[in-house]
DNA sequence: GAAAAGCAGTACAAAAGCGTACGAAACCCA
DNA sequence: TGGGTTTCGTACGCTTTTGTACTGCTTTTC
């Protein structure tokens, strides 16, 4: 199976299927933004001040409570946006969203926005499908989170992962890895070691590389696969230019 | 802390909560239905037929895959409502909703409520941000599989269960609850000896009883609380008549 | 080029939860 | 009333994961 959300020429796949209309009404209003890693998208409990549109990189939601517990409860790339509580009029999200890999990407200020989908039916219908693309991916991290072991929700989060990005090398730590899946560094260690052994990865300080992802789907079971199934019925995938 | 969502004499406060027009434009389409235990509310993959508010009784949102495994995503009563991929223009979601207490709801067929939303703005945004609490929830109880002990999600569920019924007597088994928790039936078994320990609930074949909510809450730890405070800031509570 | 910081590998005991299984108690229905 | 069924209590060994901590290798910084 081919790469999933691989936007080609680093293009919004969120922005290329929209009808012409719908794309010619919120093209004026988007400019060019490098966002890099760490760049906060969505501040937890303030309102939200821009949308952004990926080009290219990787954002990631945080869900967390007081006693310092986080866990990574969806991840997008070039297929999505962040502000989904804009779409959904509600300000802003208790949760925290920021770039895990940097890129690019097309920002435009939430009031505009906001005016936008008001004044334009199909935009916004458009945008509560990828709503609901997001809320299955975030139930399927429920369910993984519950019943997987660690090394298939691993193989999952490498395969999402691997999904949004070109190439096939991954810039992060075990640290880093270890607080998205909820679990303890050294346990992502030995994780990687077994996909490493099963020749599936290979890791080096800093980098795993993706060196077979039939084995990862194999190994990340039903954990991967439905949400990028309800995008695929729900979004699809523009013409390449 | 009063039980949170006790919606009184049967009332649905998603609706209670609408413009008074908002509410005027949806009423002459709705339903009265008694909805048993186990009713199905939402079948996985095929086209919503009608969508509820519940009066009373609690439904419940199931993820699954191939592989047998289960486990419970999201959980609603009088507060709230089945659906939401109508509202996201979906047709329909891949997770399964059902009744898990018995209870009263107002339906009304997708279709005509689908034309209700495109013709209403503000109660089409009043719905969004139900569907962004609902979000919340998922995204909590995704952190709360992945880092929280058997009994303190034990705890959480309980809770949630409790806000949304009237008075203390929860009837359901263990093995049901293993399910909706994703664990195993002797777990329950175990988990609730412990907190029957504690003098939190008394248990008995088929029901439970709380007891000591506020220690159910210290016991939930942070795990109780974000998605109702959401419901709280999003969607508040209608006048009580 | 030395010191500091960051990152990865490893080890060990302990806890949590699982799979399984068996028997007892409570309930249901004929 | 009695047999079948459902639900619950409990036990045992095993796997997974944790908490903690120490080591050594890189990379960065001064």
């Amino acid at each position: 199976m081919p790469r999933r959300f691989n936007c080609p020429h680093g293009r919004s796949n969120l922005l290329s299927t929209l009808s012409n209309a719908d794309f010619a009404a919120v093209e004026p209003h988007l400019s060019t933004e490098t966002l890099k890693r760490n760049f906060t998208l969505e501040e937890p409990g303030k309102p939200i001040e821009k949308v952004y549109f990926l080009k290219s990189g990787v954002g990631s939601t945080v869900a967390f409570s007081g006693g310092g517990r986080r866990i990574e409860t969806a991840l997008f790339g070039c297929e999505g946006m962040s502000g989904l509580s804009v779409v959904l009029r509600s300000e802003f999200s208790v949760h925290e969203t920021f770039m895990q890999v940097e890129g690019e990407g097309l920002s435009i200020a939430s009031d505009v926005f906001q005016d936008l989908l008001d004044e334009n039916r199909s935009l916004q219908n458009h945008l509560l499908r990828y709503v609901q693309v997001m809320a299955t991916q975030t139930a399927q991290t429920a369910l993984t989170n519950g019943q997987a072991k660690l090394e298939e929700r691993l193989a999952r989060w490498l395969l999402m992962c691997h999904d949004r990005i070109s190439g096939d090398e991954l810039h992060l730590t075990h640290e880093f890895l270890s607080i998205m899946l909820g679990v303890r560094r050294a346990g992502v260690t030995v994780g990687t070691h077994v996909l490493e052994g099963k020749g599936m990865i290979r890791a080096n300080r800093g980098t795993i590389v993706i060196l077979d992802r039939d084995g990862l789907e194999a190994e990340a079971q039903e954990s991967y696969g439905v949400p990028e199934e309800e995008y695929r019925r729900l979004i699809g995938f523009g013409a390449v230019g």
